[in-house]
DNA sequence: ATCCAGGAGTCCG
DNA sequence: CGGACTCATGGA
């Protein structure tokens, strides 16, 4: 991590292979995003560290990305912890030669590569907004996930008003873990996605189940079945997860539709490919497929 | 209306 | 293991 600060921001100084911008255009959209709002090319979030919530200004030039506090200037130690969150944020220990050298030689990624060329995998670095977030989004289309989450958030997440604007923080499993299945359908989640959610909450909440201790486990497959045991949580949940918050960059949602759909596009195929197809595509992607999925993502933005 | 959505659990062979 | 069925509700 590379940084420095004074007494009015910080400044994370970014790799070369790095994109604000293109960044930017992933976080933005949905008009329903309620963890973060972007306004003329500031990306402004609240988050929580040690009990002090910090609403965060973060923008960027030249290769520098500066992160300002408007409401109050944190103490020293959670700046450092705030540099840290935001080089996470950005995936911005991540070397991109390797997935460049590989995606210019492939057809489904060279043209992404070069018109998103810098972005970088956005994280959700807390597990349980992760997880839930994940459960939440599954077999509905994405606008209603949005609304689902915004009222989740807005029921049992904390907020701080700055300047007339409210400023939310995702809910906390030891808040949801107490909640009864009909708080959550009372916001037209289905019953199983209400029992998911607080099941995932009690797991997390009891400490059964943590990312420190996921991250201590180095096999791809061994990290996969802990998360494949938690009811609610499939294949592709599980993908997502070790995708966006443990950041395995092998990690597939292969049966992702966003994925299947991007890919339709992009190969101008009459329909969306099969899974054998997608598995014969993504051999070129090997030890890059969570990135290759992400671009794809992004295809689906202007 | 009709189809589908950034799926998962269950049951059955 | 692999396939079919069920859940369940809003968006386009």
């Amino acid at each position: 991590m590379n940084w420095r600060e004074n007494d009015k921001y910080l400044e994370l100084i970014t790799p070369d292979q790095f994109s604000f911008k293109e960044c930017l255009v992933f976080l933005g959209r949905s008009e329903n995003e309620c963890l973060h709002y972007i306004l003329d090319g500031c990306l402004y979030k609240l988050i929580k560290i040690d009990e002090a919530m910090i609403l965060l200004k973060i923008s960027s030039e030249a290769g520098i990305l500066k992160i300002e506090f408007p409401d109050k200037y944190p103490s020293q130690i959670i700046r450092t912890s705030i540099a840290k969150y935001i080089w996470d944020l950005f995936d911005l220990d991540r070397d991109l030669v390797n997935f460049y050298s590989l995606a210019s030689k492939d057809k489904v990624l060279n043209m992404l590569v070069n018109k998103y060329y810098g972005l970088r995998i956005i994280g959700i670095s807390d597990l349980f907004e992760a997880l839930t977030w994940a459960i939440i989004g599954q077999q509905i289309n994405l606008a209603f996930a949005y609304t689902l989450k915004k009222r989740f958030v807005e029921s049992f997440g904390e907020k701080i008003i700055y300047n007339g604007k409210d400023y939310w923080i995702y809910p906390e499993p030891e808040v949801v873990s107490k909640l009864q299945v009909t708080d959550l359908t009372k916001l037209q989640f289905t019953t199983r996605k209400a029992e998911y959610v607080i099941g995932t909450a009690k797991l997390l909440a009891s400490g059964e189940i943590s990312k420190e201790e996921l991250l201590t486990i180095k096999n791809y497959n061994q990290v996969r079945d802990i998360l494949l045991r938690i009811r609610g949580v499939g294949k592709w949940t599980a993908d997502y997860v070790m995708m966006k918050c443990l950041k395995v960059p092998e990690a597939f949602p292969i049966a992702d539709v966003g994925l299947h759909n991007a890919l339709k596009l992009q190969l101008e195929l009459d329909k969306k490919p099969s899974l054998d197809e997608i598995e014969r595509i993504s051999l070129n992607w090997k030890g890059w497929e969570a990135y290759a999925t992400f671009y794809l993502w992004r295809s689906l933005y202007e």
